[in-house]
DNA sequence: TGGTTATTTGGTCGCATGGCCAAGGACGTG
DNA sequence: CACGTCCTTGGCCATGCGACCAAATAACCA
């Protein structure tokens, strides 16, 4: 049985069932995000939001339903919150700016899906797990319009691989999750825009660049080949 | 009697117990990296290691104690081999640039000891994890010191926060192991060496930048106060 | 109000787990 | 050949798991 039915009219109890729904994902988000999906048991997350293990059962069918809708809904919040914030910027290299900062403020945020979507990725069973990375993927493409757009503008060096790019900065924004702290002494928001300007900017000083990079770049790549380290 | 079965190939005994000792950390490192420490059952870590549950036992007292020693040797592992890596090069630059590779490479080799050490945290119980972070904050203090070393040539851009640029560079770096795969186009090598181009010199094209970075750079920083969203 | 459906309750079930161990080799040494 | 040590064998056990459900209850309708 679904709860598809109750979608009746206006009526107030789906409040009461959105809520106890809303209740056992955010539970779920905070236990697995603390220690992992298998290391948690359904009695626990029961007991997080205050409900017998039944109940979660006849929401739930089971564990696993848990996480892939947690999962899911992290990538409609994630997409949906980027979306919103970009809304009203038109530069395309601003837009990414604007969209790192709000990709790592929801990450840093009270919300564990997004955490769990990124860190949890192996306890899907592979069924699931294809459902998920076409929903991840459409993520990934969203992030490739924006890299493009920036990239169209010409301020970007010509030679980049933007799927590189890519996981390039994803991977420096996700990791904030591992290290970040709410009591730190810097914001999301300033630690995305220091790491935008890392991003676009370098590390190295203007002195220090050559006034043709493209060479010195070519020389890394040659440098980089398989042959041998 | 068999009058020399075991004289296979000159495989002495004492051998045999670091080669069961070594069995059970590759084959626990494969299981933890492909499903997570919890998930992962002794029986598996047992069989894929060709020996019975009760052999394992032997050797470590718990499940736990399996984790902690493969941790412990990711973190030597990682350090000694940059460590190596860097040993005949002297330019501080080009040796942050060859550490990241080695680390990379090292992370995306079959030893899965290090991507373990990276993703599996959160399955540490709280004591084991003290002594863990210990360790692991000399691999990152080690790290502190290439990056202070380069930094002090005065090639790189004179306000970094060293820490941050640490945490940069390693999610960057570090990510790739959720992406990469071994039949991809490209080696880690390459790979490395790219996000190190990244990462020094920026994704903007010259004629983007302004002449005078620093101002802009603080208009960026000014922005992501925490005042609004 | 009474009839119908949505939800919760408080357990039970079969099973796999981690930890453990007594008995029995294998093997170099006396 | 007997000895003592190192290591493996194969199975045992209490625990806690995910999944499940029949019955009780709450919320809504006509």
């Amino acid at each position: 049985m679904a709860k598809d039915v109750v979608g009746r009219a206006g009526a107030p109890p789906p409040q009461a069932s959105e809520d106890a729904d809303e209740r056992i994902l955010k539970a779920a988000g905070k236990l697995f995000r603390e220690k992992g999906f298998a290391a948690t048991t359904v009695r626990e997350i029961a007991a997080a939001a205050s409900m017998l293990p039944g109940s979660l059962h006849y929401r739930y069918a089971s564990k696993d339903d848990v996480l892939i809708a947690l999962m899911k809904r992290a990538v409609l919040r994630a997409m949906g919150a980027v979306e919103l914030a970009i809304a009203t910027v038109t530069d395309p290299v601003e837009r990414v700016r604007v969209g790192l900062r709000t990709h790592l403020e929801l990450l840093c945020s009270g919300d564990d899906s997004l955490y769990v979507l990124l860190f949890d990725w192996r306890s899907l069973e592979p069924s699931a797990r294809a459902g998920l990375e076409r929903e991840r993927g459409r993520y990934e493409t969203f992030w490739d319009g924006l890299l493009l757009g920036a990239h169209a503008t010409g301020q970007g060096r010509p030679v980049l691989d933007l799927e590189l790019v890519r996981h390039f900065g994803f991977g420096a924004i996700n990791w904030v999750a591992t290290w970040y702290r709410p009591d730190g002494e810097r914001t999301p928001a300033q630690i995305a825009d220091t790491f935008f300007s890392y991003l676009a900017f370098g590390l190295l000083h203007e002195s220090a660049r050559p006034a043709d990079l493209d060479p010195h770049f070519a020389a890394l790549m040659a440098a980089a080949t398989p042959s041998r380290s």
